[in-house]
RNA sequence: GCCCUCGUAGCUCAGGGGAUAGAGCACCGGCCUCCGGAGCCGGGUGCGUAGGUUCGAAUCCUACCGGGGGCACCA
């Protein structure tokens, strides 16, 4: 498997004795029934929105088809011979053929019980973990990160932070531009004014000004142009003196990457960065091996792999170019050789590039490329993670009112600083420390959701307003919902640990108390969704449903002052409930959340 | 020209074969001496167009329209 096209890889949760969700509970117990009349049959469970019904299941209605039957008569079927004791209050067939299923009360608050005892609310773990590559962020040497950085490496991040989660060995890949001619003409730059003064221009983190720089001069100059030319040979001699040189500007640069990411709050350290450079040597046995399997055909000059169904502006058979007609190696060996080493030396089964869409074409290529070359073993695939462009309030890609890319720390500290603003302004009565580490938390946190929260694959419209307010889709105000979840407890001074452990009996009878312990049942299932299609939205999506459905319960339902003390500590679980499932939903797509706020 | 992708309420977005398509913002009206008002309730002529598949289509297929992107040695 492999290419942008099908399912991308077996999803990982689910496959093993952790708790379940309800959805699944429901489609198990109702397979046997379907099985009855036709193995294999789809039960079809999906949550319902009809009033006073949990789920319903569809299946009876495409099975009546395939059987000659009327609809609600298999429907009656499959819920006679259904085994729902226990689980379900009231089972209804429609004479569509519908299936209503309404949850038990007492089935309801006993799972969330178990969630809440277990320290992972109900998230399984994987019985065969499996090597995932994840190839994200990706930035340039000697270039400033900008904007564009940003969903590639909050992203892969929130992906690797899930797969981690539920047990999958996960390999951060940093594929750093580190490597190919622009060195030839930075190294020179580097000379021209000094190690001191390049190091000097580099550490404060001016990395568009140097490159800038560099490329005036070349412009400007034969004699530059021929000595950056003549820089870059020696470069891939490697000359030593020039890889020293090489190695000042790589070095500046990975201490500004480690900045920015430890500001912006990723995994990725040092120990991933496995630059263009690190292929180097894998370059010319990526070329002999495919001319071995005679997949190589020289065209104008260079050497080539064709593929079926890629054509180029005049209809004609459109290159994968491996080796350039100067000899030089194009970047599709860089990636080929880079997919060869992941399945090959890193023995990865899947390996995700979390890389814009307008590389599309460009990985499908390579994917069938490797895949024909036999470097992608059976059972393993690659797939590619792509997203859209970040664009500003003028629907363009998002730049600076003077038009200049933005700068990633810019934006970085622009977040912080309106969320401090914010934040002194809703509560002055933080403490300045404690202040500062919420408006990190807070504008760190609406800058990752903002790009979470929307299907990668659609263009997202950068918007500071919408992005930090309290109110709509957004991570302050998820991070809030979770305030004040936790401040019960502080109010009411109670030590929430004992609500957190399932030490304490649920009872869900209230609607807002009952719907409230429906969707934290569903935490698993969001997570499982997002594996499936490597889409961090949805996990968003249902952590702000979850926020939504615990403020109606908030209003309803008062807590301290509770009916009976049994019903105060059943709505203290839920609280202590919808706060860990908050934290850890946020924890896993990268969202630190304050504990005041 | 070919290929990919997106098109859902005024705006920003969910929903991706299932019953009456949802949320936030904005706008209008109402509520609350109550655990954090950063609140709650109510208010809508919206799935680009046209066909097709299906018992059933916002969802799948085809064509067209509109936006974005890609299409030979920059990565």
């Amino acid at each position: 498997m492999s290419g942008e096209t099908g399912f991308p890889f077996t999803p990982p949760a689910s496959d093993d004795g952790a708790m379940a969700g309800l959805n699944q509970i429901l489609a198990e117990r109702l397979q046997n029934a379907f099985d009855s009349l036709e193995p294999g049959a789809d039960p079809a469970v999906r949550p319902s929105n009809r009033p006073g019904v949990d789920f319903q299941s569809n299946g009876a209605m495409a099975l009546a088809r395939r059987m000659s039957a009327k609809p609600g008569e298999v429907a009656a079927r499959v819920v006679a011979s259904a085994q729902l004791q226990g689980i379900c209050s009231a089972v209804e067939a429609t004479p569509q053929g519908f299936i209503n299923l309404t949850i038990e009360d007492s089935f309801i608050a006993r799972l969330l019980e178990e969630q809440v005892s277990d320290p992972r609310s109900g998230v399984g773990m994987v019985s065969i973990p499996k090597t995932v590559v994840v190839d994200y962020s990706s930035p340039n040497v000697a270039k400033e990160m900008h904007a564009g950085i940003l969903r590639t490496t909050i992203i892969g991040d929130a992906l690797c932070r899930m797969l981690t989660f539920v047990g999958h060995q996960v390999i951060r890949e940093n594929h750093v531009g580190d490597w190919g001619t622009p060195f030839g003409m930075l190294i020179e730059h580097l000379v021209d004014i000094g190690e001191e003064a390049g190091a000097h221009e580099l550490s404060v983190g001016d990395l568009d000004g140097f490159y800038r720089q560099a490329r005036v001069a070349f412009d400007a100059s034969d004699d530059f142009q021929d000595r950056s030319r003549r820089r870059v040979v020696m470069l891939q001699s490697g000359d030593p003196e020039t890889m020293r040189l090489w190695r000042i500007l790589v070095e500046a640069s990975l201490v500004y990457f480690e900045e920015v990411y430890a500001k912006l709050g990723v995994l990725l350290t040092r120990d991933d960065v496995r630059g263009e450079s690190f292929y180097n040597d894998l370059l010319p046995v990526v070329v002999e091996e495919l001319d071995e399997d005679g997949m190589l055909v020289e065209s104008d000059g260079a050497r080539c792999v064709f593929l079926d169904g890629y054509t180029n502006r005049e209809g004609d058979p459109l290159p994968l170019i491996v080796q350039k007609s100067d000899g030089g190696y194009g970047y599709a060996a860089s990636d080929l050789a880079c997919l060869r080493d992941r399945f090959g030396r890193l023995d990865a089964d899947l390996a995700l590039y979390v890389v814009g869409s307008p590389q599309a074409q460009h990985f499908s290529m390579c994917f069938q490329a490797a895949s024909a070359a036999g470097w992608i073993p059976d059972g393993a695939g690659a797939y590619h993670v792509a997203f859209g462009s970040v664009l500003g309030a003028d629907r363009k890609m998002f730049r600076t009112r003077a038009g200049d890319t933005v700068k990633l720390v810019d934006l970085l500290d622009e977040a912080v600083a309106r969320a401090r603003a914010s934040v002194e302004s809703k509560n002055p009565a933080l403490g300045p420390d404690e202040r500062e580490a919420v408006a990190r938390m807070v504008g760190i946190g609406a800058v990752k959701y903002a790009d979470l929260s929307t299907d990668r694959i659609r263009d997202y419209v950068f918007d500071w307003d919408r992005m930090l307010a309290f109110e709509g889709n957004t991570a302050p105000y998820l991070q809030y919902a979770r305030v004040r979840c936790l401040s019960i407890f502080r109010r009411g001074e109670i030590d929430r640990e004992p609500y957190a452990s399932g030490r304490v009996p649920v009872v869900v009878s209230r609607p807002a108390e009952r719907a409230l312990a429906v969707v934290l049942l569903g935490f698993s299932e969001a997570v499982e969704a997002v594996l499936e299609s490597w889409s961090p939205h949805k996990l968003c999506t249902y952590l702000f449903d979850l926020a939504g459905t615990y403020t109606t319960f908030f209003e309803t339902c008062p807590v301290l002052q509770a009916d009976s003390p049994e019903e105060r500590d059943s709505r203290l679980v839920l609280c202590a409930a919808t706060a860990k499932v908050l934290g850890r939903g946020l924890e896993v797509l990268g969202i630190e959340a304050p504990e005041q706020m």
